[in-house]
DNA sequence: AGCACGCCGACT
DNA sequence: GTCGGCGTGCTC
């Protein structure tokens, strides 16, 4: 009962979630809905004498409960940490008893340990019998493990608490994340402990303290310290390393764990040095977290709105006052100053006393970001979270935040799940990018769940993009979503002017194989001159793509993957780009031992060789995940190519986002088809979107700029439209498209990958998969949900095993959700021979 | 027979 | 996720 009353006390109007898709069920009513699943055995294969055995436990019943609970007796329903489904039923004993809230982090024992879980409410004894659990089955909660809000904890000072504050027993998640979690659990099918365990930087869940990063100074002068080094180089070279990367970083200074791992020693060595006083470590008092970047306060007065900025802000600011959830797509061109309106929606959201999240795709969050947001709201009250913190820091600006010493929290998807209890506003920057999507458990969207969260909130969501999802741009189209346009760019620039060149007559014009068209030659060569500057994209690292025998046909395929093999210039293996498997460059073809192997496809090692051969003189780099390993070296790269130390910066996806230099001028794009080639029905959605934004690129500044796109396919409409900055026909065209096949945004899909070793074994579980979900979407009849497959996956073999695929359309999200959460979905957990994995909203399919 | 390995199910 | 139980198949 009181877990109900809890859900009430956090989710009260019955209508709350009226346009949400998957209405979080109470959490009790849920978990008995899992576990009634879970209790009668779906099939008999299998052992039986387990299945004896479990169908031999007796029911329980309420005497029974009675004569063995503790008069007085408190239940605990707690989500264990991981993957395991549903909840679990603790005893309250005197250790935690008073000290359990919901969104509380404890301990229990699970099996024959003791894991971290979450204390979600309290159970009746009622419970245990419609569970069927014997209360001699029960153990007890071992103890709290956080209830100090701002420092994290452990045991000794949990159990000395007396004099702490009623604060300090604040849960480390708020009621209204415990609700989310919920409501994510059930809409992506995936078990409440991961999500919660998600919800929470590593630091905070192992609680801490230690967690701060540690500073390195040099103690001494650096003469002293090269001196030492060299002493220290025979006897012990990691110290001396250490001395070396010390001198070698700026200030003399650096955070212990980046000058460990640069001079790959063990923290020993570092000790070493301490004792031997040559250098200090001390901890890290407090971070703020943009101080590498010295954010400079600048006001909103320094930017004058165009009238649509001023529209679309006005139309934010009343929403905003109105204090009722409304969502808004801010759909603006490359350049037309979407994060100006951003900025002014949250200081007005900051000023009604509320707290904003920003949310951009992780490729996004560079310093120039992070000091605009930092800059103009203030320091103090803005936490970056960008992927170079350390685990310390993101603890600590979490605990920020937790605290409320934070108002405004800057990140990657992870940021959405920011503690703030007054949450007024939400921006979900370039929606559209599938970096929303996280591709491991939780495999949550996180564009849909701040959809829900600032439902939860009553705040303002904010979806902006130049390039808006098919999704979001048919909510707007319908009216669900109030659509704010931006249709110029700030400085009245043009966007770029695209040429279209067709490969095919390029390469039979020239008789040969061609990489760069003369028509993107002429082009590098007029901007070098200029001393001007050039981005090529391509989205495909590596040399070549396919190596194939000439003699028999032969392509070398990864062993473990259905997958070609990649070559890299400055590797002598070829590798698998999905497994990481190795072999050595073949010099005579593997199957027939005949000499000439062909190194066929592009990838951006081609791509820079064949621009340094064109162009010896100009000054290239190339970004991609092959040269951006090391932190720092992405910065450094973007720093030298807005020095204009860079003429030429070939690469991937990485440098099509969000980068602003004025002084490219011209945008390459190798080759647009990629893309297209993928066996997905977001494939020219994609493409449209990538085009145009790697188009966005150019024109930045006062020159204007051009684009040049190399194509085999110049007919297809993805091409042509982004060649002509069309999205309003390109999508058009493609809702139709998507309406007629029943795909999203007209339907909401959930994928089953079943994969295992044995390939007869996984089809067969497949089929069975397929079978079950097809009675299931009978059983609904009543709504449109399809069912296709089981079909080879697009890769069949991965890491070696068998992939078979399903799909599932349905209506809306809460009814896909049903598909998952019952009967089917603890079939999929009992598959024999092979496992099965739910992925809603899948976006790579692969 | 004895053991290594891999699969499967349970975990309150 | 992780552990233990148990069945399979290989070796002495």
């Amino acid at each position: 009962m009181a877990r109900k009353q809890d859900a009430k006390a956090h989710a009260p109007e019955p209508d709350l979630f009226a346009g949400l898709e998957a209405p979080p069920l109470p959490a009790a009513l849920a978990n008995a809905a899992a576990r009634a699943g879970s209790v009668a055995p779906a099939h008999a294969s299998g052992s039986e004498k387990k299945l004896r055995a479990r169908a031999a436990r007796p029911p329980v019943t309420m005497a029974q409960v009675k004569a063995k609970l503790p008069p007085g007796a408190e239940l605990a329903e707690v989500a264990v940490e991981g993957v395991v489904r549903g909840t679990f039923t603790y005893l309250v004993d005197e250790r935690t008893r008073g000290q359990l809230v919901p969104g509380a982090r404890v301990l229990v024992p699970f099996g024959p340990r003791a894991v971290p879980g979450y204390y979600v409410g309290a159970r009746t004894p009622e419970d245990l019998v419609k569970d069927n659990l014997d209360p001699g089955r029960l153990k007890a909660v071992l103890r709290r493990m956080d209830g100090d809000g701002d420092e994290g904890t452990d045991v000794e000072r949990g159990a000395k608490s007396e004099e702490r504050t009623a604060t300090e027993h604040a849960p480390l998640l708020t009621p209204e994340l415990l609700e989310l979690a919920w409501w994510i659990a059930r809409q992506y099918a995936c078990s409440l402990g991961t999500v919660l365990a998600a919800m929470l930087p590593a630091g905070v869940k192992r609680g801490a303290a230690a967690l701060r990063p540690r500073v390195v100074t040099a103690a001494k002068a650096p003469e002293e310290l090269l001196a030492a080094a060299e002493l220290l180089a025979k006897k012990a070279p990691k110290q001396a390393a250490l001395l070396h990367a010390l001198l070698a970083s700026a200030g003399s200074t650096a955070l212990a764990p980046e000058l460990l791992a640069e001079a790959e020693a063990p923290g020993t060595a570092l000790k070493a040095l301490e004792k031997l006083g040559l250098v200090s470590v001390t901890e890290q008092a407090a971070v703020s977290i943009g101080d590498s970047y010295g954010a400079e306060a600048t006001t909103s007065g320094d930017v004058k709105l165009t009238e649509a900025q001023a529209h679309a802000l006005e139309a934010l600011e009343a929403a905003l006052g109105a204090g009722a959830h409304q969502a808004f797509l801010l759909q603006g061109v490359t350049g037309s100053g979407k994060t100006e309106v951003y900025l002014r929606a949250l200081e007005r959201t900051l000023a009604l006393g509320k707290q904003g999240i920003v949310l951009v795709p992780e490729i996004a969050l560079t310093p120039q970001t992070a000091q605009r947001f930092e800059g103009r709201l203030g320091r103090e009250r803005v936490a970056v979270l960008h992927s170079h913190l350390t685990g310390g820091e993101r603890a600590e600006a979490w605990r920020a935040a937790r605290a409320g010493r934070i108002d405004v929290v800057v990140g990657a998807r992870s940021a959405l799940f920011a503690p703030l209890e007054r949450l007024g506003c939400i921006v979900v920057d370039e929606e559209h990018e599938g970096a929303f999507k996280q591709d491991s458990n939780p495999r949550y969207h996180a564009r849909e769940v701040a959809e829900a969260r600032a439902r939860l909130s009553k705040a303002v969501l904010v979806l902006g993009s130049a390039t808006p999802s098919l999704e979001s741009y048919q909510a707007a189209r319908s009216g669900r979503i109030h659509r704010l346009l931006l249709p110029e760019r700030v400085a009245g620039a043009e966007l770029p002017p695209v040429t279209v060149v067709d490969m095919r007559d390029e390469n039979r014009d020239t008789q040969r194989y061609n990489y760069l068209s003369r028509a993107l030659k002429k082009a590098l060569h007029e901007t070098i001159e200029r001393r001007e500057q050039a981005i090529l994209f391509l989205n495909r690292r590596g040399f070549a793509t396919v190596i194939t025998c000439l003699h028999c046909g032969h392509t070398e395929k990864c062993e473990r993957c259905d997958i070609t093999l990649t070559s890299h210039r400055s590797r002598e293996k070829i590798t698998c780009h999905y497994c990481g498997f190795e072999k050595p460059v073949p010099s005579v073809c593997a199957e027939c031992k005949a000499p000439g192997v062909k190194f066929w496809g592009q990838g951006t090692e081609r791509v820079e060789e064949e621009v340094r051969k064109a162009f010896p003189n100009a000054r290239i780099a190339r970004m991609d995940s092959d040269t951006m390993t090391k932190r720092e070296a992405y910065l450094e790269t973007l720093g030298a190519f807005r020095a204009g130390r860079i003429d030429v910066l070939v690469g991937t996806q990485m440098i099509a986002k969000g980068l602003d230099f004025p002084n490219v001028t011209l945008v390459g794009i190798v080759l647009a088809d990629t893309a297209l080639h993928m066996p997905d029905f977001r494939s020219r959605e994609r493409t449209f979107q990538l085009l145009e934004q790697v188009a966005g690129r150019a024109g930045r500044g006062a020159k204007g700029g051009r684009v040049i796109v190399q194509t085999y396919l110049p007919h297809d409409v993805s091409v042509k439209e982004a060649a002509d900055h069309d999205y309003e026909g390109f999508c058009l065209n493609e809702l139709r498209e998507r309406q007629s096949f029943y795909y999203p945004p007209f339907s909401r899909l959930g994928r089953v990958l079943v994969r295992g070793k044995d390939k007869e074994k996984a089809l067969a579980a497949a089929r069975e998969a397929g079978a079950a979900l097809r009675a299931e979407a009978k059983k609904q009849s009543g709504k449109r949900i399809e069912v296709l497959g089981p079909s080879p996956a697009p890769i069949a073999m991965l890491d070696g095993q068998h992939r078979f695929h399903l799909l599932v359309k349905a209506p809306e999200g809460a009814a896909l959700a049903e598909v998952f959460n019952g009967e089917v979905g603890e079939m999929l957990a009992k598959l024999k021979g092979a496992e099965a994995m739910v992925d809603i909203d899948p976006l790579g399919m692969l």
